[in-house]
RNA sequence: GGAAGAGUGGCUGAGUGGACGAAAGCGGCUGCCUGCUAAGCAGUUGUACCUAAAUACUGGUACCUCGGGUUCGAAUCCCGACUCUUCCA
């Protein structure tokens, strides 16, 4: 959430950065025409209690001198009585204060570019140039159900359609891919692997910021349990240090994990579902950061660096997007795309989103450090990026390495692991 | 799944209705002292919010796992949840 002092002090700065993002001002408004209110009844209510254990004090004087303390008592009665229904009000008031604060989101950072639309985020960097064929290139669900590798249809019949059924080298592959990213990011990059709960609960969703807001994009469990299905490692594994103050020495954190990642996709029907390009259910390996605030824009750039160079290694020519204020995420303050050329299908796909948050989700979630003992704590920057995805990276794996006769090569990094050439 | 017990500050741990934001010890911090130094002495030691102050200085409220309740008053009593431990299945 945002300081609610700097909504305090400077309300039109909030009121621009929401309309750059083309989100509704009405929570700011209502933050705006609750605040005084709230502070008022506040101090009101605790002006009362301080008198209440003002007197409670004395009643207890009163009892140990066996003095006569029943009239004192009966007065106390009626102010307890109004504190009671004041502080209800009171209550309901900041909870309402509360909701209002998790559905304003993030400040754009100033170095993100203003837009109107997707059609505004900024190619700032291409890397390898868009394969040439002697042949026309097949899209990845011809080749791929030729090869007996991944099974839409059975996937489709025992979950639904989004669901992917992984089938020999094809399975093998995601496993491969899995562990090349983990030991990349481990051996290389010095991140530390974790490997999350893939249900967690609704303080966990709030922290990252799925909940409020997103509730219809997740998969819930309700018989009782409240659980959630991660819709990425994100939210886990940055709500691993909630409600805690960190050392500063213990900074930067940086852990990565492998997650299945669950997304209901409501509202997306329709809209490149061919084959692997939108699915519910698929596998991550994601990059989370927790940086000292002056450190956090330059731990964003490392960070993409850490996802781009998975796409180097395997040889995929991609793109970076600096997302425009319309299109970078609600809890986000500044977002890279990376996107992967797939001839198959013609497109740029999106593997991996490298997001600073700066301290949004840390107030969330509760995450701060002290600089120094004695030293007031400060919230800690929290960032991640998918490093990365894998069913498009899969999508343009198998359409960019396609061979005439409808095989796939396996680009050298990935055979130690995978332990063939070709499929 | 059933039974019993437990959950207190950075840690250990006392406290079973009023002098408790919480003993004591450890640890941390600040001073002082000192040739016997991983020593001694003294002081200090959480978080959030409201208020005040325009980052330090005020006064106050809340927090003893969480949520309710009883009471003038709750760490302490009652109810519910969660977690942990032990025993049984």
């Amino acid at each position: 959430m945002l300081d609610p002092k700097l909504i305090r002090q400077n309300p039109e700065a909030v009121r621009a950065a929401l309309k750059a993002r083309k989100h509704t001002e009405e929570y700011l408004d209502k933050f705006l025409a609750l605040d005084s209110k709230r502070k008022q009844m506040i101090t009101e209510v605790e002006g009362m209690k301080a008198q209440k254990n003002v007197v409670s004090d004395k009643i207890a004087v009163m009892k140990r001198n066996k003095e006569d303390a029943s009239e004192v008592i009966k007065e106390m009665q009626v102010l307890a009585a109004k504190i009671k229904g004041l502080d209800a009000e009171t209550s309901a008031i900041d909870n309402e204060f509360g909701e209002i604060l998790l559905n304003i989101p993030n400040m754009p950072d100033e170095t993100t570019p203003y837009g109107q639309s997707e059609d505004d985020n900024v190619v700032v960097k291409t890397w390898g140039e868009p394969k040439k064929f002697d042949f026309e290139p097949k899209p990845h669900w011809d080749i791929a159900k030729d090869l007996d590798i991944i099974d839409l249809e059975r996937g489709a019949k025992i979950a639904g359609s989004g669901f992917i059924v992984y089938k020999g080298l094809g399975s093998k592959l995601e496993r491969s891919l899995i562990n090349f990213f983990l030991d990349l990011h481990t051996t290389k990059h010095g991140y530390t692997e974790i490997f999350p709960p893939f249900l967690v609960n609704s303080g966990a969703m709030t922290g990252t910021g799925q909940l409020p807001k997103f509730e219809e994009d997740m998969y819930k469990c309700d018989k009782g349990d409240e659980l959630y299905a991660i819709p990425t490692a994100e939210v886990p594994v940055t709500n691993l240090y909630s409600n805690e103050i960190l050392s500063v020495d213990q900074l930067p954190i940086k852990h990565c994990a492998y997650s299945a990642c669950f997304r209901r996709e409501a509202g997306s029907a329709g809209k490149d579902t061919r084959g692997l390009l939108r699915v519910h259910q698929f596998n991550k390996v994601e990059l989370v950061n927790w940086t000292l605030p002056e450190k956090s824009a330059e731990a964003h750039e490392a960070l993409t660096r850490d996802a781009e160079e998975i796409l180097e290694l395997l040889g995929i020519p991609y793109r970076r997007l600096a997302l425009c204020t319309a299109d970078i995420s609600f809890s986000c303050a500044k977002c890279y795309d990376l996107e992967i050329y797939s001839p198959g299908v013609d497109k740029w796909l999106e593997v991996s989103s490298c997001s600073n948050f700066k301290d949004y989700q840390a107030r969330r979630a509760n995450i701060k450090f002290r600089r120094k003992i004695g030293e007031k704590p400060e919230f800690v920057h929290t960032l991640n990026g998918s490093g990365v995805a894998l069913p498009r990276l899969v999508v343009a794996l198998i359409e960019n390495y396609q061979t005439e006769d409808g095989h796939v090569v396996i680009p050298e990094v990935l055979r130690p692991y995978i332990g063939v050439d070709v499929i």
